[in-house]
DNA sequence: TTTGGAATGTTAATAATATTTACATTTAAT
DNA sequence: ATTAAATGTAAATATTATTAACATTCCAAA
């Protein structure tokens, strides 16, 4: 695909056009942009569009495709950052969870919004979701080296999944701190977290 | 405002078409009724909406409250069910969250969805959303009863809500069991309260 | 009781968008 | 070089939300 044609074919409209729409839902903080305008954004008229997706909910996922990709590789970075195994490294990815939620509103809305039935692209979709194995991958070293290898990693990481999207989801609805100004999402999250694994391996403070 | 009015004035559209909207995202599981579906259902014209709230938006305000208020009513049914201060009833708590997300799925999701800034309304919302009172009202008298009085139950309530609320969410967008098909949402969320509550009052099987 | 303004409904526009149709250009394989 | 498939374009369509202009009913003050 050269990106370079003559003009009346674009080359790589597709990804130009989820890039587009992406843009356009950053700059706005909402997924209310017009087809239209995200085919003019990528340099094509407003059918072209319909040339690569059925629809407007296909091409919406495509940018929560991409979405789910860079929440997998901010926890790639956040893995990195901190020592193998670790408590903090955890409680980081948390926190990474949690901004990504308020920095990139939109986006993490359209993560969760109801996609079809998936059972066909399981497959993909767990793909697509690989960060989480890396939440795994720590849960896991860290319990190897609290001595106990015999935790199921996949459920505790899925606890402490939950327990993070929870208090996001929650936090963007301004309901985590409804009845109590004071709470902090990312305190509230390292607390439970904390008590989670140590209720596994014991003390984790 | 009596009920029987002379057919031209309806005497309570307001409500007919919340209830109506509701009816129709009940019927279809999706929130993409129309306007006119709506007005046609509560028996008047497609623009008459329109004297009772601004737009579309301000209409499933009002089906969200509905809901809201639903769920509230289930979690005051599911309390008197159960012993009071009881490892059970906040178990209870847990699987009627989990129950009427699927039962209501387009309901539960409505719910979440982006509302505008609460500030205005903080109250109105709280008092909308007095079924969470009920939870930590159960926590703090587990507390009381397992002799721990000092916990801050609204913290730990909170906690417990958010974990409900992700698997919930989490099991909506049929990602729980994603990388592992036996995960039971319901074991999984028994587990971390019973973790979360033994982490401040001692064992708690 | 009458009556005029406020509410609440109605039908007929208007507007914004998604999506389709019919036609044009380019690409690429034979 | 030729042609079918792919990809674009401009000009309809269709669906909804929303507004405008007009009608009816309600209600409170005279």
């Amino acid at each position: 695909m050269s990106k370079t044609r003559c003009s009346y074919h674009h080359g790589d409209l597709r990804n130009a056009l989820i890039v587009a729409a992406a843009e356009l839902i950053e700059r706005d903080g909402t997924l209310d942009f017009t087809m239209a305008e995200a085919a003019t954004r990528a340099g094509v008229s407003a059918a072209a569009p319909y040339r690569h997706f059925t629809d407007k909910e296909e091409l919406l996922r495509g940018v929560r495709e991409l979405a789910i990709l860079g929440l997998g590789h901010a926890a790639g970075e956040t893995v990195s950052e901190h020592p193998h195994g670790s408590l903090e490294g955890i409680l980081a990815m948390g926190h990474m969870y949690l901004a990504y939620a308020r920095d990139k509103h939109a986006f993490f809305s359209l993560m969760w919004e109801d996609r079809g039935d998936i059972e066909e692209r399981r497959e993909k979709v767990a793909e697509e979701h690989g960060g989480f194995m890396v939440l795994v991958n720590m849960v896991q070293a860290y319990c190897d080296a609290h001595g106990n290898s015999q935790v199921n990693s996949l459920h505790l990481a899925t606890q402490i999944w939950s327990m993070g999207h929870g208090i996001a989801t929650l936090e963007a609805n301004q309901l985590i701190n409804l009845f109590d100004r004071s709470i902090e999402p990312e305190a509230l999250l390292d607390q439970s977290v904390r008590t989670m694994l140590a209720g596994v391996v014991g003390a984790a403070a």
